[in-house]
DNA sequence: TATGAAATGCAATAGTC
DNA sequence: GACTATTGCATTTCATA
């Protein structure tokens, strides 16, 4: 294991899925749900920050409100051997939301969010520079 | 378009990147940001919410400190039309935290966690009845 | 639709077990 | 490691423009 061990008891469990389903829910409701006081759900909150267990808080936008109009999936096949160019691209290219080096069909997978054509344009000409790819546009989101 | 159209100033903009951030950010320090009063961007996010461009509160977890060891992506090709079947169990099967439906290659994109490989195999047998499916596991996640 | 002041109520801290 | 009580401060509400 590359980290020493993380234990997380049923009670952080609980915690945790609260925060997924509302990261602002308030302690005292917490505290109540996972009968524990308030302070000790803090304290548990902030251990599963220091851990890494939680990486941050944030929130999910509906895309197609905003003018991120065009999400896809890219599938990579390398062409030549770079991979720490290719991976210094994909993490300072803003439009590549996710990415996951993988094993199955092709090397890596990423998933992008572009305002238009134009941007989904630009991001795949620099990829090309590495390998071939395959491009899956999202349709509709059904979960 | 299917809902009216939601008109974002830059200002909405802003807040947005701050609660993507950090979705706990206090809203004093949002309004000093973006130069307006705490009840103004109280307001905003409400907003924001009810008109369902922010999704919702939420945390971003490290998958591989629990112990849904196995992410990956499920290319799935349809061989048969019950599109509703499929969709049905997609939205109830708690291993899968993403679905698209593409064009491109394949029919639908599955983004699973999986705790181990007996929750995988289960997943990929119900998924089987609906067609062939690609698995790209992934090795390691490189944003 | 924003501001500013007042009131409510939550969160953080300290002290204790 | 968790609880209680107190303090301080953020959020919310209301009135105003």
């Amino acid at each position: 294991m590359n980290d020493k061990t993380i234990n997380l008891d049923s009670t952080d469990i609980q915690i945790i899925d609260c925060l997924k389903m509302n990261s602002r829910m308030q302690l005292k409701d917490i505290s109540e749900l996972v009968h524990l006081s308030a302070p000790a759900v803090a304290a548990r909150i902030d251990k599963l920050e220091s851990t890494g267990v939680i990486k941050h808080f944030t929130i999910e936008i509906d895309e197609s409100k905003l003018n991120n109009s065009i999400q896809c999936f890219i599938i990579l096949f390398m062409k030549n051997l770079d991979h720490l160019g290719l991976q210094k691209l994909i993490k300072s290219h803003y439009t590549i939301k996710e990415a996951h080096k993988i094993s199955g069909h092709g090397c890596y997978l990423l998933k992008v969010h572009a305002k238009n054509q134009e941007e989904l344009n630009a991001l795949l000409d620099q990829l090309s520079l590495y390998g071939t790819y395959q491009l899956n546009i999202s349709i509709s989101k059904i979960k």
